[in-house]
DNA sequence: AGCACGCCGACT
DNA sequence: GTCGGCGTGCTC
């Protein structure tokens, strides 16, 4: 009924095939179609079709595998087209897609979804524009691709469905594929390029004035129009500084109207020709970038080189400006000498920072770079080009790892700590890090993680010699690590020396920056709005005697709950570490310091940079624009200030509450503060000058200050993963957490405790939950969170499968019908 | 995911 | 008496 026959007669290939595919959706299983037989010779393993999917539904699938045995429990539909003539996704692709879904338990839909796109893909929804240029009168056209031309001079753009319903027809694609081939319409994709050409107008001389006569000839006979002759001479002095001069540079420096421009161009003086934004080379950036290593950068890149000969992953441990960038461009170098492909992967924000364009400069058009800000076409763009090898180095944010490498030989993995390379919605949430050395390990390729503060997992596994390691603990240049010191907040507090959340030793380095004419750094992480409870006289903050992770305050119950076993209790009437009253809230955003300290120093220029700031309307550029040419003083910031930026004139930076940093209700908190600290801190201090940083703090003894003011990351390490194994936390323990969601608050508790009850039938004490979280509603739905952990011993494809059959069982039940189940495997 | 079918309450 | 709310099942 709902499939089209095939109306051609069959050819003299008789057999029949059938696909297995993958539609972009959540679906748990590929879904089989049936080959029309003069379809035969085009199908192929990673081609795709398109399919109707349901009475409506239109999706370009993926072909998994071809079969010749037909389907027994149903009538396969046929597919409807062949979209390629070459296999869009590799063989190495599929592998790599099947052990996302089956690590991260999600469907093969889904990393679809993720990996391809949105260029590659094609619904229901897609439009369809009338072309530019069309010429319907003009070309034969049939009846059915008439009538789409008709609903086109009406509508400007019309979905595959209302084509549908106006050819009254469910097949629609050919005509629609017809048309575009004719060159009548456009799919929207590509429209968009149509419409924002990343090139830029540029004005250069027609050819026949190169000689000098013509061009003297021209000069007498622009005599008499001053402002042709002065547009004239104004184009000439700048051709002397630029090979390529843009129509917006040449107006604005000759300070002339368009018109004159346009009275030449008729005149057939000048042409207007379009070149690449990229290769245009701005005034001042030529000269060839370099990467020039010193003795120790040198020695290294040796050191990582004889370590990829016996490991597969090396971890490169330096301190901040140890030239980590310049180690990396010298083996990107020799990749590519190779003809072979890099990836290198960084945390989203850093993709904007000046590195990037000084790689681009160095490498020249070889560097693609992947980013989310780029349009569909260009997307596919670096798709295809990295597909037929011509790109060999990708800089990319996480979802780089999904590009169809041809022969990669290296992966770099950048700030490999920064939580950002985990995916938290939708599905797949795969961590882009770990993906990467999956990655590597089908393409034969290293992988070198960077980074100066290594994620707890990476370093351990360094240390137990899984990994390389190589550390750097000079900077470039033999610029001196800045000098770190802490203001005592308690005693500053007794001695009642505090104005506005800021000590007298803060104040004190502040108002000296500003004499010497230097700008601060202030970092104050927003987070600290999770109501947890703090005293305020010495910082002490209550604990979960199970996990060691500061409890979370319920105002409704008046309790205080651990987020992760559940265990809850009374929030303390007294500190328990000094006996104070002084028991509050932490939560101290940057807009409040902003104001506190615009109060203590009316005369100071003072900008604030986090995510509400740069969501303005000239959003982070500007607010770090004015920084950087001292427009303004002090910068108030958040972890955004810590990520790939670089300030010549910072001499002192102060972190307003580590406190608030440790005691964050999470695993992971002291990691999180070692890395956020000595990140900041990093920011402090000029090639010249040793910088200052200021750590404000009730416990100025705390092990993990203690740590980041020596420098000493393995010290760190070393006292801190002792606890991790105590209370069974990564990386000695795995976690997968499961949300159970539901918009009814009675069902969804009712269904995490069964679930947990489920799993802890099988697995015990492992199960922790339901708990709930601190926000224990989002989008009307009530959510319950159960955490699994999962030990050395443990057979994780076991785990998986009693968490997938729990599930299943538990959602077969007729009220569990509505709940839904969202498992997060190694969550962050 | 999204669509259809089917069963109950509010309004013409 | 119909319109439309969303719970449930299904999509090759």
């Amino acid at each position: 009924l709902n499939f089209p026959e095939p109306s051609f007669p069959l050819f003299s290939q008789t057999e029949t095939f059938f696909v297995e595919v993958i539609l972009p959706l959540a679906l748990p299983k590929c879904y089989t179609y049936r080959v029309p037989q003069e379809l035969n010779d085009r199908v192929g393993i990673g081609r795709r079709v398109v399919v109707q999917f349901g009475k409506k539904r239109i999706y370009s699938a993926l072909i998994k595998s071809i079969g010749q045995d037909p389907p027994r429990q149903y009538e396969a539909k046929y597919i409807l087209s062949v979209l390629d003539e070459h296999p869009v996704v590799t063989p190495l692709q599929f592998r790599f897609w099947d052990w996302l879904s089956e690590y991260y338990m999600c469907t093969p839909g889904e990393v679809m979804s993720a990996a391809l796109p949105a260029g590659l893909k094609l619904e229901s929804e897609s439009l369809i524009i009338r072309h530019p240029s069309a010429t319907p009168d003009g070309i034969e056209l049939d009846d059915r691709e008439y009538l789409i031309m008709e609903a086109l001079e009406v509508n400007r753009e019309i979905t595959v469905k209302e084509v549908m319903e106006i050819l009254d027809l469910k097949n629609v694609f050919p005509y629609i594929k017809s048309l575009y081939e004719k060159g009548q319409i456009l799919m929207k994709e590509e429209l968009r390029e149509g419409y924002r050409p990343k090139k830029t107008a540029c004005v250069r001389l027609m050819p026949e004035y190169s000689e000098e006569e013509q061009l003297k000839a021209l000069f007498e006979t622009l005599e008499k129009h001053p402002k042709q002759l002065a547009l004239l001479m104004a184009w000439l002095s700048l051709s002397y500084q630029q090979q390529t001069i843009t129509k917006s540079e040449l107006l604005k420096s000759s300070n002339i109207g368009e018109g004159v421009l346009k009275t030449l161009l008729n005149k057939n003086v000048f042409e207007i020709y379009h070149a690449i934004e990229d290769r245009i080379k701005k005034k001042g950036e030529e000269g060839k970038e370099s990467f020039t290593l010193n003795e120790m950068q040198q020695n290294v890149l040796e050191d990582v080189k004889q370590q990829f000969l016996k490991k597969e992953v090396v971890l490169l441990h330096g301190v901040t400006s140890s030239g980590k960038t310049h180690i990396y461009a010298r083996l990107m170098e020799e990749a590519i000498q190779q003809g072979r492909q890099v990836l290198y992967l960084l945390p989203e924000i850093a993709l904007t920072s000046q590195v990037i364009s000084r790689l681009r400069k160095y490498f020249g058009d070889v560097v693609a770079v992947s980013h989310s800000r780029f349009s569909d076409s260009e997307r596919v763009e670096i798709w295809n080009r990295v597909k037929e090898g011509k790109t060999r180095i990708v800089l990319g944010a996480r979802s780089a790892v999904f590009l169809p490498f041809a022969d990669l030989s290296l992966v770099i993995v950048d700030e490999e700590h920064e939580t950002s390379y985990k995916q938290f919605e939708p599905a797949p949430r795969y961590h882009a890090r770990d993906a990467a050395i999956y990655l590597a390990s089908l393409n034969g390729a290293k992988v070198l993680l960077g980074s100066a503060t290594p994620s707890f997992e990476s370093y351990l596994n360094a240390i137990k010699g899984k990994y390389g390691l190589i550390s750097m603990t000079e900077r470039f240049g033999g610029t001196a690590l800045p000098e770190i010191i802490t203001a005592d907040l308690s005693e500053e507090t007794r001695k009642k020396m505090i104005k506005g959340n800021f000590s007298s030793v803060l104040l004190q380095g502040i108002d000296s920056a500003m004499e010497a004419r230097e700008q601060v750094i202030l970092f104050q992480n927003r987070r600290g709005y999770v109501p947890v409870l703090e005293c305020g006289l010495c910082g002490w903050s209550p604990r979960c005697k199970n996990c060691d992770i500061s409890m979370t305050y319920h105002k409704y119950q008046e309790q205080l709950r651990c987020h992760y076993c559940g265990y809850s209790g009374k929030p303390p009437v007294l500190c328990e570490a000094c006996g104070s009253t002084h028991i509050r809230f932490l939560g101290l955003g940057t807009e409040k310091v902003e104001d506190d300290l615009a109060l203590l120093l009316p005369t100071v220029r003072i900008s604030r940079l986090d995510l509400d700031a740069a969501k303005g309307k000239t959003g982070p550029s500007r607010i770090i624009r004015d920084f950087e040419e001292r427009k303004t003083d002090i910068l108030i910031g958040t972890q955004m200030v810590t990520k790939g930026l670089d300030f010549e004139n910072v001499s002192l930076v102060g972190i307003i509450s580590a406190d608030q940093l440790l005691n964050f209700p999470d695993f992971r908190a002291f990691e999180r503060a070692f890395q956020l600290m000595s990140q900041v801190a990093g920011r402090a201090g000029r090639r010249d000058k040793q910088g200052k940083v200021i750590i404000q703090t009730f416990r100025p003894g705390h092990q993990v200050i203690k740590s980041v003011i020596e420098h000493d990351f393995p010290a760190f390490f070393n006292q801190e993963i002792r606890d991790r194994e105590t209370f069974k936390y990564p990386p000695f323990f795995r976690l997968i957490k499961i949300a159970v969601k539901n918009k009814d608050q009675v069902l969804a508790q009712q269904a995490a405790e069964q679930l947990a009850t489920l799993l802890r039938n099988s697995m015990g004490s492992r199960v922790l939950g339901p708990e709930i979280p601190y926000v224990p509603r989002i989008r009307n739905l009530y959510i319950r969170n159960i955490m699994v952990k999962i030990g050395r011993g443990d057979s994780l494809p076991k785990v998986k499968a009693v968490i997938r059959t729990s599930i299943e069982t538990l959602s077969a039940l007729k009220d569990k019908k509505t709940v839904s189940f969202i498992i997060d495997v190694d969550p962050y």
